[in-house]
RNA sequence: GCGCGGCUGGCGGAACGGUAGACGCGCCGGCCUUAGGAGCCGGUGGGGCAACCCGUGGGGGUUCGAAUCCCUCGCCGCGCACCA
């Protein structure tokens, strides 16, 4: 026995990823597969710095729930990608001098190493990248489904503008206010003409069909949260004029306490609204919100600003003239961007009653609370003739009142805005759109599709608020496809996530190329059958992609409605208790570990620093745990592999089978840090026993597969097997074995543990409390009271009240 | 402000309402070694010589029995946020 070879992690992983790929084990066959099973991970952006640690954590979680699929007899199809357009790519790009079209492939070629090194059950048949004119031909293509479905407009829209870097910047790369590249610059807005898609229109049926899906409940609260849906009333303010300002309210109840209006600055009736007198002011305030960025725009809690426009309305409850404002802090693209203002019931409202002296009228109240601003638990007053009634009922009945006057309509509001696809930028996929001076809008024809990005050196974006495609006027000066005149190019591109809303639906046919998805491959592989993933992308990627499955679906392009009916979020790596980021310097790349202790080892390690869904805090000590395992089950199985075989110990083949139970139960649940512990409790337990035989560790091989996949196949080849572990059958659990022997026995007194008994299954309560009160430090503390109750829980605990 | 999570040894973390601290790290002691940063064996929540007592963020409740369920307060993390 001393002849147990050094476990040398490199040299067996290498061996065995050149075995898979020569013998094309993680390629399954699309067209005939058995119990299909699409694994699908969130395909990363594929950054400079190459796969980090929070990557490989979730695609080890992911590969796990693969390979444990495959072990119980699916076909499991685990394709890879790259969401590589974008302003990520293109800013690095721009940062170090470098042109993304050369850059990306570069990354692109880091991170299939990276991804081959730690034994992803990748099929590289499959791989795809947004960035590739195969893949965005229907990316554009998709666009033109919804343009000709009416779901696709264009629409002015505000964009951040940044003076210094002379372009149109993201929202993320606005700072408090100023550029994220020029932090003395401030940014404005700019309003231009984007493309938006109409997702709004799909608020119900996103919201209704969350209830639907098996995901889980923060990332269902988060999209909750996200449409935003409220209840609430259209109310109707005249003015002497004959103008009607419209406000959505969710508080009709508190209508008796409107003592003024505001409408948003950009509010179309403002103009007509304005007296004369009045007119410098307005201009002045509405030339000074549109130089505000947006983001800071609706960054709360700093003083309130606005302007009185000199006209009054009459408030439909009292009938009273209320004097009409313009403020920022209402906003034109939420309701119909003005609001009826009840100071003592909404702190923004109150703010600004306060700031400018304007009456507080209380119209709600509450025990104890002298102004409960905010209350919903109230009951009505000066509100006649509903003074006394609680607010929800007072709701009802004051919008069926001015209802009956023509003055209200109970309507029901969402937060969720339509999607803003335009990006005034390079590298992206352009919008495929021919703008003619007699037909309009005219969508590129398919058959000319993709519009191919130009290489251009000159992509930084410039002064002229549109896209460096631009300045380009030989690719965007075209014939219009439906008359033939002259016409140009939109030169717009599209928003990264409209790549990122389809892509696996392409993966099963990534090879056509004739059509976006085959309908029989989609048939056989879709719906994803699981969907691992990071809770940061919750909303935006998860609810355009429901939005666009939604679509596909109605346009009668797709067979379902919702493309992730499972959906898993895995946790965050931490370290040293703090988010990892570059400007923390606490970044773990995983290539040094992978390195140092082996891709199998490093896989572990990071599914045993917590629960997979919660995440965990990366130390590196622990790391030598894992190891350590790995090297016992190492040398146990060379140990036994030559070994006469002898039936298992009792005791090992009872732990083998709650191993297996429990391993089987905690993988499904994607518990992977317990399935871990199972498996060291049972080779522990192995070693304990001192003769450990074959048959103790050929089913641990296979439990072992989906996480140490390398190691268990070497393991497994050392048994004697000819093809690949994952080949073998996940073994069976015998509740019987599992359940054999003795079984210890809790004895309590008045609920505090006093004694254990050690006695076979299934004893009868009689019979165990007889025991226990044999049992001397039981009867101590019974002290010969009679018994009054006695909580008999089988096999498991005996509580004697007394 | 709203919505999710979370709070358990020195640390990461385990515990269908039923033995709190599995598993691992670290630490302590021993064995083996020229050596040990390798390996093996034993110990390891706190207090106490012991019998025992105390312990899952604080307070209250339900229960034979609560880390787990309910109420309440506090703290931490994440997401959203002048959304009317």
């Amino acid at each position: 026995m001393g002849s147990v070879p050094i476990y040398d992690p490199a040299a067996v992983e290498s061996a065995w990823q050149a075995r898979w790929a020569e013998q094309h084990t993680n390629e399954p066959d699309l067209e005939h597969p058995k119990n299909p099973f699409y694994n699908l991970m969130m395909f990363p952006y594929p950054s400079a710095e190459g796969l980090h640690v929070g990557n490989m954590f979730a695609f080890t979680g992911a590969d796990i729930y693969g390979r444990f699929k495959r072990l119980q007899g699916h076909t499991v199809f685990e394709p890879i990608g790259f969401d590589a357009f974008g302003i990520h790519s293109e800013n690095y790009a721009l940062n170090i001098g470098a042109h993304p079209a050369r850059l990306i492939p570069k990354n692109i070629a880091t991170f299939r190493r990276q991804l081959q090194r730690f034994g992803g059950m990748f099929d590289w048949r499959h791989e795809l990248s947004t960035t590739d004119p195969r893949y965005y031909k229907w990316t554009q293509w998709l666009f033109l489904q919804l343009f000709k479905a009416g779901l696709a407009f264009r629409k002015k829209a505000a964009v951040n503008w940044c003076p210094s870097c002379k372009t149109v910047i993201a929202n993320e790369q606005v700072i408090n206010g100023f550029c994220e590249r020029h932090p003395d610059v401030r940014v404005e807005q700019r309003v231009l003409e984007q493309w938006f898609f109409a997702i709004s229109k799909y608020a119900e049926r996103l919201l209704g069909n969350l209830a639907t899906l098996d995901w889980s409940p923060s990332t269902v609260a988060m999209q909750r949260n996200w449409i935003g849906r409220s209840e609430g009333a259209e109310l109707v303010f005249e003015v002497p004029s004959g103008e009607r300002i419209i406000v959505f309210t969710t508080r009709p109840d508190t209508v008796f306490g409107a003592t003024y209006m505001v409408l948003a600055p950009e509010h179309p009736l403002v103009d007509a609204l304005t007296a004369e007198e009045q007119r410098g002011a307005v201009r002045e305030y509405r030339r000074q919100v549109a130089a505000k960025d947006i983001v800071s725009r609706k960054v709360g809690e700093k003083a309130k600003t606005g302007v009185f426009l000199g006209s009054y309305a009459r408030n439909p409850a009292t009938g009273e003239a209320i004097p009409i404002w313009i403020a920022d802090y209402v906003l034109m693209e939420y309701g119909t961007g003005a609001i009826m203002a009840v100071p003592a019931h909404d702190t923004r409202d109150f703010e600004f009653a306060k700031q400018f002296s304007l009456p507080i009228r209380q119209v709600v109240r509450r025990e104890g609370d002298p102004l409960p601003i905010e209350a919903e638990d109230g009951t009505l007053m000066s509100s006649s003739p509903f003074d006394g009634l609680p607010c929800a009922e007072a709701k009802r009945r004051i919008v069926a009142w001015l209802g009956g006057r023509g003055t209200a309509t109970p309507r029901v509001q969402y937060r969720l805005h339509d999607w803003c696809i335009s990006r005034q930028r390079y590298w992206g996929p352009p919008i495929p759109i021919i703008y003619c001076a007699a037909c309009g809008p005219v969508g590129v024809p398919d058959r000319d599709l993709p519009v191919e990005l130009p290489l251009i050196e000159d992509f930084r974006p410039d002064d002229s608020g549109v896209s460096p495609l631009a300045r380009h006027r030989e690719w965007y000066f075209v014939k219009c496809p439906s008359c033939g005149k002259e016409a140009r190019r939109e030169t717009d591109v599209s928003d990264t996530f409209l790549d990122s809303s389809w892509y696996f639906l392409r993966y099963p046919s990534s090879e056509i190329d004739d059509r976006p998805w085959d309908a029989r491959r989609t048939k056989t592989w879709l719906p994803v059958s699981t969907y691992i993933g990071g809770n940061e992308h919750a909303v935006l990627h998860l609810l355009y992609s429901r939005f666009i499955t939604m679509v596909l679906h109605e346009l009668g392009h797709v067979d379902f409605e919702e493309p992730f009916p499972k959906l898993r979020a895995h946790g965050l790596i931490i370290k040293d208790g703090a988010k990892m980021s570059k400007s923390r310097g606490n970044v773990v790349i995983p290539d040094a570990y992978i390195q140092k202790w082996g891709a199998d080892t490093f896989r572990m390690y990071l599914m045993f620093l917590g629960p997979f869904q919660e995440g965990g805090d990366f130390r590196d000590e622990g790391i030598t745990g894992v190891r350590r395992f790995l090297e016992k089950v190492w040398t146990l199985a060379h140990e036994v592999a030559d070994a006469p075989a002898h039936p298992l110990a009792p005791a090992v083949e009872r732990k083998l089978h709650q191993t297996i139970h429990k391993v089987s139960i905690d993988t499904e649940r994607l518990d992977y840090n317990t399935a871990i512990a199972a498996m060291m409790e049972y080779v522990n337990a192995v070693r304990e026993e001192g003769t450990p035989s074959r048959g103790a560790i050929e089913p641990l091989l296979v439990l072992l597969a989906p996480f140490a996949p390398h190691l268990a196949e070497e393991l497994w080849a050392l048994f004697g097997h000819k093809t690949s572990v994952l080949a073998a059958q996940w073994p069976a659990y015998d509740e019987r074995l599992a359940a054999a022997g003795d079984v210890e026995i809790v004895v309590q007194v008045n609920g505090k543990v006093r004694g254990r008994l050690t006695i076979a299954r299934g004893a009868t309560e009689a019979d165990v409390r007889g025991l226990a009160l044999a049992d001397e430090s039981v009867r101590k503390f019974v002290d010969g009271k009679p018994v009054k109750k006695a909580v008999y829980v089988a096999d498991r605990l005996l509580n004697l009240v007394v």
